[in-house]
Order: C-alpha cells, then sequence, then structure tokens
DNA sequence: TTTCTTCTTCAGAATTTCTTCAGCTTACAA
DNA sequence: TTGTAAGCTGAAGAAATTCTGAAGAAGAAA
C-alpha cells in the first residue's frame, strides 16, 4: 500500500513512517499544506494521513483539493482536536476517517486497512458514439456490447475521430496527434491509410463505414451522431 | 442481483421488496435478528439491507455475525438514528454505506447499486476476486483456498492490480507504486516484466492469465470479474 | 560470518504492432 | 470520357514490446 503522511511534527512522521515501512507499504511524507498538494498532484496514493494543524493551513484545503480532483486516495485525519465539529466537517468533506492523538500506531494501522478496504472506486467514464462505447479507464471499447480489440494506435485514433466529431481532420492533423514531432516531412500517408484501414474492418458492425467518411484530398471527418 | 431486507416495519419492508422486485431483482426479507441470522447462514446475498432497531435486538449484531462467517456480502444500513457515533460504529463494523429514514426509494436503489459496484471488498479485512483472496491485515494470499507465497513485490503488485480492476496500469504507474520516488525514470521495464511473470506463474491455478492482461505499449489490465 | 530469499539485470525468443509497398479502385476535373 | 491524383487493400518485412530462463547482486535471516 502507497501511503502519503502529511504531518509537521517530524517524530510521529518518522514513527508513523517507519511503523508502516516496516509493515511492507511504501510511505512518502511532507510537513506543509503546500508540499502536500505538490506531491498529490503528482502521485497517486492509496490512503492519505492527515494532520489539521499545518504551519500553513488547515489540513481542511487537502481534502478541498482532493475534492476537486476527483482524486481516489482514502483520507485519514490525524488531530489533536477532538471536537465534534472538526469531525464532522473532515468526514463531510470527505475523509473516510478520523483519529485524535494521541493514538496507538495499531490503531492507526487497523483503521488504515478499514479505511482502504472500503476506498470507494472510481466510476468508469465511458464515451458513447453511436453503436461504439468506449471506456477510457478500462481503455476498451465495445460494438453493440461486443468487445473489439484495438491497437494503440487504432484507439488513439478513434478517439480523436469521436473527440472532433463532425470537424474534417486533415491527414496532417493525424499524422501530428498520433505521432508527434517526430513525423515531420513525409510525403506520403500509407501509414494513415492502413491504419484506417485496419480500424474501419474492425468496427464494421458499427457501421463505420457510414460514419467515418474520407473527404477527397484532404482528410477524414467522423459524422456528428 | 439478490437481495435481503431486514426490516421489522411491514409497510416499508414490502415497498423496498416491490420497488427492487419491479427492477428485476431478487428480494427475499424478514424481520428479525433472529430470522436474518437462519436465512444469512443458508444463503447468499448480493447487498444486506439492515435496520438496526429490531424487535429482538440491534441489528449490529448481524454484522458481527458476517464478520465471523467472512461472509463477502455487501451491507447497506438503514435506521432511524442519525448520531454520527451509530454511524461510524456500522461502518467500522463492516457496513458499506449507511442511510438514515426516512429516505426515496431513488436514492436506496442508487446506494445499493453503488455499494454491490464496490463489493470486491470482504467485510473482513479481505478483498476477493475471482478465485484469489487476499488476507489484508495478514498480507497473506490464497487461490481457490489453497495459500500462496508472495514475495513482498508481487503481494503489493497483486494489490494493486485488484483495487484498479478494470482500469488499464501503466508500466510507470506501476514502477511509481511500487518503488515510490526512488525511481527515477528508469528507461527499462525489465524487473516488471520479471515481477509480472513470477506473480503469474504462481497465480496459476486463479487462472491469472485470463484476467491479468498486458497492454501492448502501456501497460496491464486486471480486467473486472 | 554463512545461507537463504528476494530483487534486478541480461540476452535471446516470441509476440504484437507499425510501416512500406505494389497493385488496384475511386473521385475529380478537363 | 479520359487522365491523373488520391485513396484502398492485402501482404510482407521492419520495428517495437513483451516474455522467459538464468545468473548475478542485494538484502535478510540464521
Amino acid at each position: 500500500m502507497k501511503l502519503l503522511i502529511i504531518e509537521d511534527e517530524q517524530g510521529l512522521r518518522d514513527n508513523i513512517t517507519k511503523y508502516f515501512n516496516d509493515d511492507g507499504n511504501i510511505c512518502e511524507s511532507c510537513n506543509s499544506l503546500k508540499s502536500a498538494i505538490y506531491k498529490l498532484s503528482d502521485y497517486d496514493y492509496d490512503c492519505v494521513l492527515l494532520d489539521i494543524g499545518l504551519p500553513d493551513g488547515e489540513g481542511f484545503a487537502v481534502l478541498e483539493y482532493l475534492k476537486t480532483q476527483m482524486k481516489n486516495e482514502a483520507v485519514l485525519i490525524i488531530s489533536a482536536r477532538n471536537s465534534l465539529d472538526d469531525k464532522l466537517k473532515g468526514l463531510d468533506i470527505g475523509a473516510d476517517d478520523y483519529l485524535t492523538k494521541p493514538f496507538h500506531l495499531a490503531e492507526l494501522k487497523a483503521r488504515v486497512v478499514a479505511v482502504f478496504r472500503r476506498k470507494v472506486f472510481n466510476t468508469n467514464n465511458k464515451l458513447i458514439f453511436n453503436e461504439i462505447s468506449i471506456n477510457l479507464t478500462g481503455r476498451t471499447v465495445k460494438v453493440n456490447n461486443a468487445p473489439v480489440i484495438l491497437t494503440r494506435k487504432e484507439y488513439d485514433m478513434l478517439l480523436y475521430f469521436i473527440a472532433n466529431k463532425g470537424k474534417v481532420i486533415s491527414k496532417n492533423a493525424i499524422a501530428e496527434h498520433l505521432w508527434g514531432d517526430e513525423m515531420d516531412m513525409h510525403d506520403n500517408f500509407d501509414f494513415i491509410y492502413t491504419h484506417i484501414k485496419n480500424l474501419r474492418k474492425k468496427l464494421l458492425d458499427a457501421n463505420a463505414n457510414d460514419y467515418l467518411k474520407s473527404i477527397y484530398g484532404i482528410g477524414y471527418k467522423m459524422s456528428a451522431e
């Protein structure tokens, strides 16, 4: 399990880190609101241990941040305060549990495990276009509910078309989008033709030929709806 | 979905039953602690709706029972009480969600669906995925009830995959999750290949090769269910 | 220390995907 | 209608990625 410990009191921070490390987990820690946000924006954690009283502000801000970022971290608040209001506020903003200092490390561990157990899973975000349904997190594509296996280029291409449905996309734009800078000065687009061909074949059941049209001399267009 | 409704108030019980039956689910119900335990010992359910205030005792006992029986039912508490303590107690003992009376049936349904979706977590600190059962506190793994010894990296990897089942996980994410900061931009992932290979071999009896899939050019995915 | 386990590195094999190519078909314009 | 450029197709070679077994390195335990 990967943990982030946000705590300004170094002794406690080290104790927790050591305790969880010895248990086979991976711990990272920081001592301020600012560095916490920085960490959380760059990495994913299974669980965040959050002290409320930090030198540069209240830890609640971390909860707010996670909320806006739709992050999936489980958060366990560690705080010296024992007021019901703080508890309610923390749980209301999205904390998964609340523990008051001082506490036993064994209890902390038990609660971390419990919180992790209940951790809510992200709902899969889906993209639907006619008979085509794309699961973005699973990176899977279904046509009329039947799975279709796409290669990386095919998948990227399809996503690009659907994201720009209704618009004409030049072959240059496709090349730039799928290959980036590496692909300057090509005088033919054979590779695009091939990928389009394969994509159309795989999407035959989705009537791709009705939707994914060639625009002679320019490129392609995925008709809107 | 198969539901057990434990509720002594007949009107409410019938309403819920009808509502879920109309929606294509299978409902059974009972009106006491005793009959609930009886039902639960004989049958398996996907989700249990549990009233706390029962004529012959507090509903928490049902949670305790499920805990001892290593049952995998998702439990949603329905209760007239709104105190935080009750909520915490229920969630702590292993309930998956908590709903206060009175409520709309539509909301109940939404919560049941949500709870069912994250049902992968068992009530007893256990994570169950197909033939694989993981004891989170003991860090032990069983396949078809036969213990399998995993090394630390293998265990962490498996947990990470199962906690993110259905999602594609990049090799970078794996490296970051298992090695933390220490792992600055390696240019090859040989060590991941090796751990994956060993993990697959150890999970052969769990048909790991059907579930733990390679996503060419990206990473891996533990297919959902 | 020695011994045992786990982790990482490595090189070759196997697999999958990408690109190129030649022949063919289609669309446009004169 | 006809010529030319653009687009399509299947096949094959090239490239990239992943898998595998083995062995060395690092770490933990005795």
